[in-house]
DNA sequence: CCGCATCCGGAGAGATACTG
DNA sequence: CAGTATCTCTCCGGATGCGG
């Protein structure tokens, strides 16, 4: 069936969907999709509260996703710069829209979320003391 | 400091980019938004391959996001129809430009994974059996 | 001193089975 | 048919070790 062909493209689609559109993913594009080239702590501190870990792992992934390239320095005190390739920046711009649409509408979310909780009273048994 | 509210907002921001970019968000707005109203099982034939949890899960958050209308109509066999909200749809644009996005590039991913791999041989000691 | 790999513990995603 | 409860397993973060 050719539909086989079909879903095994969807499949595909959404798991790089997945991986384009995760958390830290979003944030490290923004920040090299404006600040050029970063070294690995520099990008760090622009990131701000991410380990290590998720950030190598993260930059790693989009290294081979063909997002970022990962350029090392031999020298005394290692140094990697980062930096979004042509395909990276052509996903900076989708992203950026994304980020556009929470800077806009975030206060509704909170008015959103603060009316979903008055009608839906969860745990805290209210007044009479 | 006013660095504190700034911050303050970043982190909110980032928390309520963090829920939208969720992966069965993406392809639930995605399909809404195309398909209008939807009942559960209906949707979840849609989505395929997500468990009764999840979707119920995600949907719960979008509900709760101001994303998605939840109506519940008291028949013998419950239905539950979901649909976007006006803010729901003005996401939907943005996401719209995520999609388009991996459907225009995913190709190019996909080479950079192969060549990738190529450069760095994990595991698998090539031929000679 | 910088960047990266690994080990461990806790938190959350996710599928399965059950209820109204 | 829609939602909940239970169990499993992955993922994330922190500490550690190491090589340059």
């Amino acid at each position: 069936m050719e539909s086989d062909i079909q879903s095994e493209k969807v499949a595909l689609v959404r798991e790089i969907m997945g991986r384009v559109a995760d958390k830290w993913t979003l944030i490290i594009i923004d920040i090299l999709a404006e600040e050029g080239e970063l070294r690995f702590t520099r990008l760090r501190e622009h990131v701000g509260g991410v380990s290590q870990k998720m950030l190598t792992q993260t930059l790693r992934q989009m290294e081979r996703d063909g997002l970022v390239t990962r350029r090392v320095y031999p020298v005394v005190p290692p140094r990697v710069d980062y930096k979004l390739t042509p395909l990276g920046e052509s996903l900076g711009e989708a992203v950026c829209s994304m980020w556009l649409w929470v800077e806009k509408n975030f206060e509704d979310v909170i008015r959103a979320r603060q009316a979903f909780a008055l009608q839906s009273p969860p745990v805290p048994g209210p007044s009479i003391p």
